[in-house]
RNA sequence: GACUCCAUAGCUCAGCUGGAUAGAGCAGCCGCCUUCUAAGCGGCAGGUCGGAGGUUCGAAUCCUCCUGGGGUCGCCA
């Protein structure tokens, strides 16, 4: 590409055809001001090595454009000169200096300045913002709407929760986590697929038959007793004892247990998931894909596990030896024994580890491994898991199994969701698991909203710890993040039904607004804060957090609050203005631009944008 | 013992994959309601980024070693 040629226009753009910056920026919404900045001061410095002695083919990639700390820098600041100084061999500030008459003669930059040890801050005219304005307000909904994933497939599996019971709040947790991840990418332009792995082999889920047999004795009219230790006690299993009692009458009873156990499991199983799906769906959660760990060796005329065991043997990752005792706390049954193992080690795991039980059965390790593999197979290169805090410790073992079992090709990242503290007003809710009464993440989804739950999960980072307060996040005030962005929503809503009623702008007119009438310092801090959420958006995608939405989201939030309240202070700032009609509305579509920034956030977030809070 | 995550204002936390003088919110102090929702806003004060080295133009951020906490540690899922 000869971007020498294309010097003071956007690249990959026609110039004869795209004679404006803003008409670009309209024309090629959804934009995104700093990457366009990006793109062309890295062509202005591959054209400045044509002149300057510039090794060829010289890494532009390194080179950032974002918006200074201090606004006092200008609007964009960027660090091209600093980080190619070394290939330029001369100072950075030296190099900056030849760089500056380039990047001056870019249309629409309005002053160029060095400053500190050879950042270049650049000042824009504030068409370009308002260029952003008016895509925001003719793209609506779909502003910030990237297509940086190029429709790449990604496979989301999150919650996976075992289904031996209700959710609790962890589990809430990587929930919410995981969909808002979900949506994040969808919004950044990727091809998501949202799974869920039931965890239907294996012990536990007998043990979770055996438990619902016994109800199902129960419901008989049989005296059960207490539930012995190494069952469930919950009675969220009475349910499925009855409705086993209706479907099978005692016939069940005369079975021996290897005749009834898979019917009673297979039941269990089923009402657990449908209880697992209405709570997730409480939080307005659905998954696309539920895959069964018990579909990989019976579901149907093949054994996906054997047959990803006979592949990892025949590339030599699978071999016969013996493991070193587990170190810390003794294990009592240990015994020494050879047995099969994947040589984790090869891909940068501590141990190998065993594929097959004592008893010959598959450990849960071998079933995953073949089920990322069955990702793979299906499409999916990049492979986001979200677990619990206490799997950290499977990260390593996993995404070496990912890497071998892919060739290489895969690319698996695993995010960690850390513990929930559950308070009310400030004490801890004590959860006891053993009489299985804990309060469950229904009970929590019920008592505070869909809402609080899952902005405030997303209002931290998924690995650091979290405490939700029952208490706080139904408050009304501005110590709830919560309410207060969803406020500003609400405020920016009624601000334009008042305007209705005095000067009711047409339909159309927000997006013929005068916007150069936005003069004041707030109003331009406000468009520069609603410039930002493209690359906002694509930075959180590629990192896999969230939470950095979460917490833009009640910047704008505050922004809009501080602009609302300079009306109080300046009557000439206030939104409506009787006797000009232009500026009115130029601001209206200010805030009306804020309102579609807060309300597509939310639903990034999958938190609802409410008109009014009354 | 090994691995892993964390340590930032009195408290709860951000810090945009290495950038400029480290930022919010609570709590504290001082202000702002005849006004588009005061359910809000402005200001003041508050710091050896756990400690010590290292990498480079530049480190809260990357590497090593300490200190103090959480989690995990064949055949559970």
């Amino acid at each position: 590409m000869n971007i020498g040629a294309c010097l003071t226009q956007p690249r990959n753009c026609d110039s004869a055809r795209c004679h404006s910056l803003e008409t670009h920026i309209r024309a090629h919404s959804p934009m995104n001001l700093f990457e366009l900045f990006q793109n062309r001061i890295a062509a202005c410095v591959s054209d400045l090595g044509q002149s300057v002695d510039l090794p060829k083919g010289v890494d532009t990639g390194r080179i950032t454009v974002e918006p200074p700390r201090d606004p006092s820098h200008g609007d964009l600041a960027t660090n091209a000169a600093m980080v190619l100084a070394k290939d330029a061999s001369m100072p950075p500030r030296v190099f900056a200096e030849k760089l500056v008459p380039r990047l001056q003669a870019l249309e629409g930059v309005s002053s160029v300045e060095i400053a500190g040890p050879g950042f270049i801050n650049l000042r824009l005219d504030s068409s370009l913002f308002h260029g952003v304005l008016r895509s925001i307000l003719t793209d609506r909904e779909a502003y910030g709407r990237s297509t940086k994933g190029k429709r790449k497939k990604v496979n989301v599996e999150f919650v996976s929760a075992n289904p031996t019971g209700p959710m609790h709040v962890g589990h809430g947790r990587g929930a919410v986590f995981g969909d808002a991840l979900a949506s994040l990418l969808d919004f950044a332009g990727y091809d998501v697929t949202r799974e869920y792995y039931i965890n239907d082999a294996g012990a536990q889920v007998d043990i979770l038959a055996r438990s619902a047999f016994l109800r199902y004795r129960e419901a008989l009219g049989e005296n059960i007793g207490a539930i012995p230790e190494g069952l469930y006690p919950g009675d969220y299993l009475v349910p499925v004892g009855e409705a086993l009692s209706k479907q099978y009458g005692s016939s069940l009873l005369k079975q021996s247990e290897k005749e009834w156990l898979p019917i009673v499991r297979q039941a269990a199983i089923d009402a657990m998931m449908d209880r697992i799906r209405e709570d997730l769906a409480a939080l307005a959660i659905n998954h696309d894909v539920f895959f069964s760990e018990r579909s990989l060796s019976e579901g149907g005329n093949r054994d996906e596990i054997a047959a990803l065991i006979d592949e990892l043997k025949s590339r030599d990752l699978v071999f016969q030896g013996r493991l070193p005792p587990p170190k810390g706390a003794p294990v009592e049954d240990w015994e020494d024994r050879e047995q099969t193992l994947f040589c984790a080690t090869q891909y940068g795991d501590d141990v190998d580890r065993p594929l097959l039980k004592s008893d010959g059965t598959y450990t849960y390790f071998a079933a995953d491994i073949a089920y990322h593999r069955s990702k793979y197979l299906r499409g999916f290169k990049t492979m986001i898991d979200v677990w619990g805090a206490d799997h950290g410790g499977y990260i390593k073992r996993m995404t070496a199994a990912v890497k071998a079992a892919t060739d290489g090709l895969g690319d698996l990242d695993v995010k960690i969701c850390q513990l929930v503290r559950l308070l009310r007003n400030g004490e801890q809710v004590r959860m006891s698991k053993r009489s299985g009464d804990f309060i469950t993440l229904r009970e929590v989804v019920d008592e505070v909203g869909r809402d609080a739950v899952r902005f405030m999960i997303l209002y931290r980072k998924n690995d650091a710890t979290l405490d939700f307060d029952l208490g706080k996040v139904i408050e009304q005030s501005k110590d709830n993040p919560v309410f207060y962005v969803q406020y500003a929503h609400a405020r920016c809503a009624s601000v334009a039904r008042q305007a209705q009623t005095s000067i009711n702008p047409g339909s159309d007119e927000f997006k013929h607004a005068d916007l150069k009438r936005l003069t004041d310092e707030s109003e331009r801090g406000v468009m520069h804060r609603l410039a930002q959420y493209p690359r906002l958006i694509e930075s959180a995608a590629l990192a896999h957090e969230p939470h950095r939405i979460a917490f833009y989201l009640h910047e704008v939030a505050s922004d809009f609050h501080a602009l609302w309240n300079r009306g109080k202070d300046h009557p000439d700032l206030r939104f409506v203005i009787e006797n000009d009609r232009d500026l009115s509305i130029a601001r209206l579509a200010l805030v009306d631009s804020v309102r579609i920034v807060l309300a597509s956030g939310l639903s990034v977030l999958g938190v609802s944008a409410p008109d009014e809070m009354r």
